[in-house]
DNA sequence: ACAATATAGTTTGACATCCAACTGTTTGAG
DNA sequence: CTCAAACAGTTGGATGTCAAACTATATTGT
């Protein structure tokens, strides 16, 4: 436990997040705030996914981005970034490491020298089904917690996504 | 429109997220994966947060924390970093950059000489009830897009955050 | 009382991320 | 056909984040 076991030092203003393990507060103002209780949902399920591939040394950034590889077969970087929703320049860096660590190669195209297709090794399907493998298992865990709530959850958010 | 406008290019993997803008696709396997939908609402919503926000010059990091001292008077920032679940470090340098700006101020500690209270300053009331005023206007946003199902969702994000 | 331990804040280093600017390639309007 | 505009990928700079190491101060066990 990183901080520190304290009494907890003027509960006055804020509300008890989580009732087991650390204390975690927030103003009361955030109390029925959707941008606010997304953003520490998000946080928490992206925190024990990490965890769950941290302890097998596979970073869960990764996972999006095997994932797009192996449905789509190969892409370019820059159709890549669509799909994973990331700036292309940021791709440069991750396809850099994903490429040193002999999970993708690269390909040069014929039709446009300027670019080139990524596709998966046989070691980046490998990764890729372990990470997959992790990611079933996160699911489930969220299945227990959210019961039949799931897919009135899974509509709320696609809305929220699409909508705003 | 950052992205090209070409031929969506081989549409057979993914599915398409928003009817209207930009192309966005995503994997099919994610279809139903809660993790995923999470995170791209959560996006969403912060995104959309940031451009009202960035119209006002103002950052919406500064949010939380400016909200937090408003509603404690004072923190140190230990305390303020258990509160906005951000790690101490990352507080000394938006500390630093709130206290250049004159938003907040120090006090040195009596009884603790490792520590100090900070607190928000007029301007940094004052800022902080203009970005209030914004998160109102977002959240009614989503009020819209959400209608009745509102509570439910806050109650799933709720159990997700305390029990994962 | 004092040595060992814990804590508060900072510094440093590693990433991920974005944007703006750059290089080389392709496309398209005239 | 040519050259300006669009595009693909990269680079560099800024920010936000964490973890680990560090400094100074407090607390605690004996």
């Amino acid at each position: 436990m990183p901080e520190a076991p304290r009494p907890p030092a003027a509960n006055v203003h804020g509300t008890k997040m989580s009732e087991e393990h650390d204390e975690r507060f927030f103003p009361a103002v955030f109390k029925e705030v959707v941008g606010f209780h997304l953003r520490i949902a998000q946080e928490a399920s992206f925190e024990a996914f990490g965890v769950m591939a941290g302890k097998a040394n596979l970073k869960p950034g990764w996972y999006a981005l095997l994932t797009i590889l192996n449905e789509a077969g190969s892409m370019t970087p820059s159709e890549l970034s669509k799909h994973c929703g990331r700036d292309r320049s940021t791709l440069t860096s991750t396809l850099k490491a994903l490429s040193a660590r002999g999970l993708i190669q690269r390909e040069r195209k014929s039709d446009d020298q300027r670019s080139y297709e990524v596709r998966l090794t046989a070691v980046g399907f490998d990764i890729q089904r372990r990470l997959h493998a992790i990611a079933i298992e996160h699911e489930r865990r969220l299945d227990e917690i959210l019961g039949q709530d799931k897919d009135m959850l899974l509509t709320m958010l696609r809305r929220i996504a699409s909508r705003i």
